[in-house]
DNA sequence: CACATTGATTGATCTGGATCAGGGACCAGG
DNA sequence: CCTGGTCCCTGATCCAGATCAATCAATGTG
């Protein structure tokens, strides 16, 4: 598979590894939360694409190329951002294991940004028109990609308001601890999937500013960094600068 | 009906006015671009409430508030705004006439956020469950909510970048321009609806750099501001300004 | 009318975080 | 082993925009 193409639509491929998988992915859950019969279920499962493990550094997909499927991450992140004409790079996410990317794409007909592999991923990708015709018929699946497109409109929370350096970069680690934690891997002790400087482009800081930060909050205590490694000895302590941001 | 409950469901109204208005909105507007037939367009009226005109300072909605519906402003602009444990106000956006409100409570029960008119305003409310409920018999509507919902992940696009306050003031400026004329207003001589405050809460900058923006705009010979009415004067300027904003 | 209130403007000063500059740690390839 | 390339860290300086402060214009209000 080309490095730009693997989010191409390919021959479906629904064998009996790629259905095992999905029933843990979030539109099959949605189906088996609500009780829906197994054939309802192979409906669904048919319109899945189990793709990867894709190489670090591979895309997903470039800013311009036809929007075609959406993926849910089933191991490994994924980063979306743009580049301006100066080259200069925003990072609009990272995607963690359980959450999906392309959503922004379906009001256009193609991707507004790109999205390349931080770690070796591996995706589970549905065509769009196919799942929302499904959705017509399962009213399930129509309530749960209603309910994800929802979330994703207030995700940008820590880049919205006007919050100091500290406070962002403390948010966002309570928000990554939190959300490794939701899918059951190990949130007080991990490695980061991301360079600073994506963490600065994300953040709206200098890659300079992300390290004396992570330094502070070594020295107060708060986590222990030694390269990409970072481990959470006190998540009160980063939840209480970050209490502006979160808002509880 | 009491100031903080316009969003609240009423007894249905679908009249001949509210009726005929909505031929006009979001929704069916969709549906007549897709040819439908009277007899659906009629299953979409009668989920339509005609809201307003509300007075300047009235609550649409609360933060904490239960969702039960959506709406499209008619006429006037609504702020949605968050405000921390300080006091200090996060504005999300601005709605102006044929934009949709309350989109990011549908994943929730509450609505996250509040909403407030900022001038007179008039409403189309659309009770959510029903409108999703129509949505699996007529795919337009479905499609078009899955549309409007991807639209509003993108929307933050000026907030995200690590831009300049010049850059981002530009650009706001720029955008509403962009959006009057879109649904045919006069776009280059009109009255901003939101106090400079405002301005600054939404661009995470002081309402005193919003002022000496809007005179170097001015000076530049962009703009003339006096008080709240503003003539754009040179759009290309402006635009030459906010291209890394906007970024086309 | 005088008087208070609220929003906008302008000037003076300060500062958080960017930028500039220099190293150091780690890894891959030869 | 060395060597070049990333990535990361740390210190010194600088500046965009915040903050502080004063004034002014517009709109009530009794």
């Amino acid at each position: 598979m080309s490095p730009t193409a693997a989010l191409r639509l390919a021959p479906l491929a629904a064998d009996a590894d790629a259905l095992n998988f999905c029933a843990t992915c979030a539109f099959s859950s949605a189906c088996l939360d609500q009780g829906y019969d197994k054939t309802r279920l192979n409906e669904l499962h048919i319109l899945v694409d189990h793709v990867g493990p894709l190489a670090e550094g591979t895309h997903l997909f470039r800013e311009g190329d036809p929007f075609e499927a959406i993926a849910a991450v089933r191991t490994g992140t994924v980063k979306t951002y743009v580049v301006d004409r100066e080259g200069r790079e925003t990072v609009l996410g990272f995607h963690l294991p359980g959450e999906l990317i392309g959503l922004s794409a379906i009001s256009r007909d193609r991707y507004p940004c790109n999205a390349v592999a931080l770690e070796p991923v591996a995706l589970c990708r549905f065509s769009f028109p196919e799942i929302a015709t499904l959705a017509t018929r399962i009213p399930g699946i129509q309530q749960r990609l209603f309910q994800l497109l929802s979330e994703d409109i207030g995700k940008a929370s820590l880049l919205l308001g006007d919050f100091t350096a500290e406070e962002r970069l403390a948010a966002f680690l309570a928000l990554l601890v939190r959300r490794y934690r939701r899918r059951g891997l190990s949130g007080n002790r991990f490695s980061l999937p991301m360079a600073r400087t994506d963490i600065a482009n994300y953040l709206r800081l200098a890659p300079e500013t992300v390290s004396r930060l992570l330094r502070r909050f070594q020295d107060l205590g708060f986590v222990s960094v030694e390269r990409r490694f970072i481990e959470i000895s006190d998540e009160k302590g980063l939840l209480s600068l970050a209490v502006h941001v979160l808002r509880n």
